[in-house]
DNA sequence: TCCAACATGTAACAAGTTACATGATTTG
DNA sequence: CAAATCATGTAACTTGTTACATGTTGGA
């Protein structure tokens, strides 16, 4: 993988409003999980390490009586690093991993039968995926389609969630035109 | 990751032909490579593996005078654990990791005018992509538009072509409608 | 004859997953 | 009062990257 990205991604999303690790592992969830994730336990162990580098630092918040949630933010040097990296230019486009593309390239050892069954499972996968991304978009955005007046903040979630809308636009776009080539060879 | 993806883009690819890890690393250098890949490191491991394992078999061609080219190919149970894995269904979609997309989404701490260089610095990235893709795809199919006479082989490679010349496509056309709401945004 | 591409490997390290482990709080 | 969710952590292991290391072959 690249240069620690979890840690931008951290901080980033630190820079928004403090976090415990659990709120970390919970955005990981939603609109930005699209783009980036990880575990809780890795989160964990990072947010360790960011402690120790001093680029966050903590302190507790009392969740009812006994439960200590530790809260999260950025120091100075968090705060520099971040922006850093933010103005990073990439120097090359990296694989985006894709299973199913990958299955697909090793066609010819499919049995023809079982071909639609997998476009099926995929098409079903992407649906849902895409459902939750567009619940998402009118929960955030409503029936609002003009993002001019958007604040920064928002903007940038607007982003990510058009990406995501399309992205899965478009694979589903993709796999009905490849379906419906596999169907028409079946018949030749 | 998922469970040891790179022995079955292995497995997939000897079960084409025959390939050293030489050319393996190659074949991550075209197509495939858009959906998986993996460096020269990390493959001659796992080809050792997948030998003890008896996945794979060895032996040796002489390329030139003094070279040993080791060629691998598949056993029966390699060819067997390909066809398993292939069958698979996914159980979920995976999140399809995107530097590029993850900063933006921490657009609030980019500085204005940082923000047009970003956009164009990724047009580029995802234009020299898409021409690649697309020189690929003349040098394979041509001028022919009609998949529908290719063999299983020439169609599994025909499929992960269209998939990822639409998703350069549509990352293009993205950040292409995003970029013109910042500069709208900008003469508010 | 030089240089790019061909060819193969190991070591140290970083990143990510799965499983184990425990306890508190809220909601029906 | 039970179950779901909130909340935090560690250990073992797998996967992936970067750097180190070396030698051959083909073409300009």
């Amino acid at each position: 993988m690249s240069r620690r990205i979890l840690k931008y991604a951290i901080l980033g999303l630190l820079s928004k409003e403090d976090m415990s690790g659990y709120d970390i592992t919970s955005e990981f969830k939603k609109a930005i999980g699209q783009f980036w994730s990880a575990k809780h336990s890795q989160i964990y162990v990072e947010l360790k390490k960011l402690l120790e580098e001093n680029s966050i630092s903590q302190y507790i918040k009392m969740a009812g009586v006994k439960l200590e949630k530790k809260m999260y933010s950025l120091t100075t040097k968090g705060k520099e690093e971040l922006r850093n990296w933010l103005l990073e230019l990439d120097k090359n486009v990296e694989t985006e991993k894709d299973i199913f593309a990958l299955r697909l390239y090793f066609l010819k050892d499919i049995p023809t039968e079982e071909i639609p069954v997998l476009f099926n499972n995929q098409l079903k996968l992407r649906t849902e995926k895409l459902s939750f991304l567009k619940e998402q978009f009118s929960f955030h955005f409503g029936g609002e389609k003009n993002p001019l007046h958007l604040d920064a903040e928002a903007l940038g979630h607007y982003f990510v969630l058009t990406k995501a809308i399309s992205r899965e636009e478009n694979y589903i776009n993709w796999l009905n035109k490849s379906l419906d080539i596999i169907n028409k060879q079946e018949s030749r």
